[in-house]
DNA sequence: TATATTTACGTAACTAGTTACGTAATTGAT
DNA sequence: ATCAATTACGTAACTAGTTACGTAAATATA
């Protein structure tokens, strides 16, 4: 297959059903060969049921399959006289399954076959410098700790944060620092006075006062944007409030660039610790919150309503 | 998957199936992830059309599909306007594919993804220490030259032959000679009078006059026999005839032990070569003749009707 | 003890491929 | 030049699995 070595692993898929195929279509030909009256998808449920009488259910726990997949085998095999049915009578919802007198005939007369295939897939496995068998094994243990999709979301995320600039506020991100906030804000809760007074005025409310704003750019436009308030407290020195990411650039790890970026910022300015305040409605938030050291703290009155959480950071 | 671990080999096919749907089962979200409006299904052919404009069976072709899955996947892929079909002019038949303005819109956009997809698999391959990829390709290579089923069928033959026990002729074996041979010559051509003679009296008509017979045994059985007839020629000093082997028993390799073992008794008889007549339509037999390593030879005139080869052999 | 949740499993409908088959166009052989 | 063989490709029916859903039984909970 000289397209797959062009398409790259992309198409590993489609490469990986284009060999099971050519391994299975010898397969009904294989069983005839010996004469044994076997479907070849038959024989994962066929196999279980030699060692022991099951249930649908753990059949197919057993094998990998869906139920209803051995379902549909045992009513073919229940129709060939290979296997017998039988309710369980503790629990009448047990169906259990075992091999009639035909199907364990069937089970001694396999061996032959069994031994004989075995013999030459391991041959053609030795013939080969990369095992195919233990290289299943291992994807199928890497699949299980962590899926494919999570996977190429990470390297998607790593990828686009590295388009990510974190810039220091300018009058030209004016607008940007009151609709990002705005639209996350009016989406939550509702627009409160102290709200409108900074977003309209950061230079008075935030700079002039000793605090610092950064914005985000994603290949230029300002997607994200996050201030540090100058705080009068015995224990903290800067407030961090108004972060906002806009949905459009969500999944780039901006908050956690911003996150960062700002904390340095807060250091930079001889900072030594941080507080804000938030809702626990908004989950992705609070676990970015701890994700970037913060913890839970309790006591200072908030003048926002829809404060419920405030967190702490010490600067180290 | 603890499961194909105690099966063994046998059901690799089944679990090759299963590591199959773990890797495409994600696909389709991955493809969202990136906003990319295809299914996965259609990626083989998309980016076949991507390199250059193409037929159904080009496209099948390339891709390893069958022709009416790629009509299929084409059709769908119209319907959403990604691709536009052109009749060849020069051959009316022929349907000739190629990417629209959208579709060739999705294959720029489906850039980022195809790189992050390709990192996130390369990954997994560094951390394993079995390389699927590769394993795969090897497979395909391997089943390309011998399938499966023809591997398993040389496996049974190998295993089969080793019960097979070659005896020299007792008159126990009397019944046998004439049955086994009767079996074959009266299928494919006539008894004739030579035959009855030799097979009701082989003791007279070949043992006593310097001939030999030999019996093939399966698990105790005749299955096979094979005679030396002593010459008076200037050139063969053994006619190699009334060689049989049940069809019962075809595939265990007995025809070619039975042959080797002839040759090697004609040797210890003190013989130089070995002579015989056969006919075209045996081909099975031609060839095993040819493979013990009888040339065809021509100019004496044979007793029976039905011969229409000769082959001689000489021994070293 | 009543009610909600979970479990076992059968049926129906879907999916992504296949083989089988028919038709029209082209190519090859005499 | 004609007739047979081959090729391109669409449609239909099949295959081996899946998900979705419904029902009955068992288990957990308030």
């Amino acid at each position: 297959m000289d397209f797959y070595n062009k398409t790259g692993k992309m198409a590993i898929g489609s490469r990986l059903r284009l060999l099971t195929d050519k391994v299975t279509t010898d397969a009904a030909q294989i069983y005839k060969l010996y004469d044994v009256e076997l479907l070849p998808k038959w024989f994962p449920v066929f196999y279980t049921l030699c060692s022991e009488d099951s249930t649908i259910t753990e059949v197919a726990h057993q094998i990998g399959h869906s139920h209803p997949s051995v379902s549909k085998i045992v009513g073919e095999m229940l129709r060939k006289g290979i296997v017998s049915e039988k309710k369980d009578k503790a629990d009448k919802r047990r169906n259990v399954i075992s091999l009639s007198k035909k199907g364990r005939a069937i089970a001694a007369k396999i061996q032959d076959q069994y031994t004989d295939v075995n013999e030459a897939i391991e041959e053609m496995l030795t013939q080969t410098t990369n095992d195919l068998w233990k290289a299943i094994e291992e994807w199928e243990i890497l699949l299980d700790r962590k899926n494919l999709l999570r996977r190429v979301q990470e390297k998607k995320k790593n990828r686009e944060s590295k388009k990510v600039k974190i810039v220091d506020y300018t009058p030209a991100y004016a607008k940007a620092f009151k609709e990002l906030n705005k639209e996350w804000i009016s989406t939550y809760f509702k627009m409160e006075t102290t709200d409108f007074k900074s977003l309209e005025n950061p230079k008075g409310y935030i700079l002039d006062k000793g605090g610092a704003i950064l914005v985000a750019l994603y290949e230029g436009e300002p997607v994200g944007v996050c201030a540090l308030i100058k705080m009068n407290h015995p224990e903290y020195s800067y407030e961090l409030a108004k972060m906002a990411v806009s949905p459009k650039a969500q999944g780039k790890n901006i908050g956690y660039l911003l996150g960062k970026a700002i904390l340095k910022k807060a250091k930079a300015l001889g900072g030594s610790s941080v507080y804000l305040e938030s809702n626990t409605i908004l989950k992705p938030a609070i676990s970015l919150y701890y994700k970037l050291g913060f913890q839970k703290t309790f006591g200072e009155p908030s003048p926002y309503e829809r404060c419920n959480i405030q967190m702490a950071l010490k600067l180290k």
